[in-house]
DNA sequence: CCAGACGTTGTT
DNA sequence: GTCTGG
DNA sequence: CCAGACGTTGTT
DNA sequence: GTCTGG
């Protein structure tokens, strides 16, 4: 592991909330003083920064009023207009305990929770995005990719968070001129567990890590 | 050329 | 800024 | 994605 | 029904 690397740890972990919630990452006293996130510095070396959740594109006037997008497409990220640039040069990697899909059955829809067998904090591939505030302050924003579902989480729903092992992070941190391309890829099947979960997870407001606990369907 | 959008998820 | 649509 | 709102006046 | 906010 290069210098300037460490793994997730338990402490980030509890940090870092539960899974994918944009409350959370948007919510200071939530995240606290914890990095929140993975990114490439100036000097190549990977470091830890806060970013926020929700792409602000650089040329935004008013981010606060336009579109903030939290995911991108990993199959069309290169030719849209509004990823094409953080993807070729600003990539990150989103600690997560987790993320939730929503399986639509019969007019209603069941939460699930996935994340890895083992309880490693999975690490989901970004792009940032920096933007200069009419004040001088930088704000910086991130999103996460997506792709298809692996099997496990095809029964659920189609699309998911783009998981990369550790093995490939500094691959994905280099930047996808070159090997990267190939990691834009659903997770290997064994690569995921989940669960229903409460329906609480739909409010934004709430926050914590028993919304992770398994849950009867329905 | 200019004007206007620029994203994803989902789909009863 | 840069792409698409007209 | 889900939850929750769903308005107007005036001002810069 | 459709838009905005989180």
């Amino acid at each position: 592991m290069p210098d300037g690397w460490r793994r997730w740890t338990e402490s980030d972990k509890v940090e870092l909330k539960g899974a994918i919630n944009v409350a959370d990452f948007n919510d200071e006293e939530k995240l606290g003083k914890a990095d929140a996130m993975v990114r490439r510095s100036p000097a190549g070396a990977p470091v830890l920064h806060l970013l926020r959740w929700g792409l602000v594109p650089h040329r935004s006037l008013n981010p606060a009023g336009g579109p903030r997008p939290i995911n991108a497409r990993s199959e069309t990220v290169l030719v849209k207009p509004a990823f094409r640039d953080a993807f070729l040069k600003r990539w990150c990697l989103i600690p997560a305990d987790g993320f939730y899909e929503w399986q639509t059955q019969e007019g209603t829809k069941q939460p699930f929770f996935f994340s890895d067998p083992q309880g490693q904090v999975l690490a989901l591939a970004g792009l940032w995005e920096s933007w200069r505030a009419p004040d001088g302050g930088l704000l910086r924003t991130c999103c996460i990719l997506t792709t298809a579902a692996n099997a496990q989480v095809a029964p659920v729903h189609d699309r998911m968070p783009l998981i990369l092992a550790p093995r490939s992070w500094a691959t994905w941190l280099a930047g996808p001129a070159g090997a990267a391309q190939a990691l834009l890829v659903p997770a290997p099947v064994a690569a995921l567990r989940g669960w229903p979960v409460s329906h609480r997870v739909n409010r934004v407001a709430e926050y914590g890590t028993d919304l992770m606990a398994p849950v009867a369907a329905g």
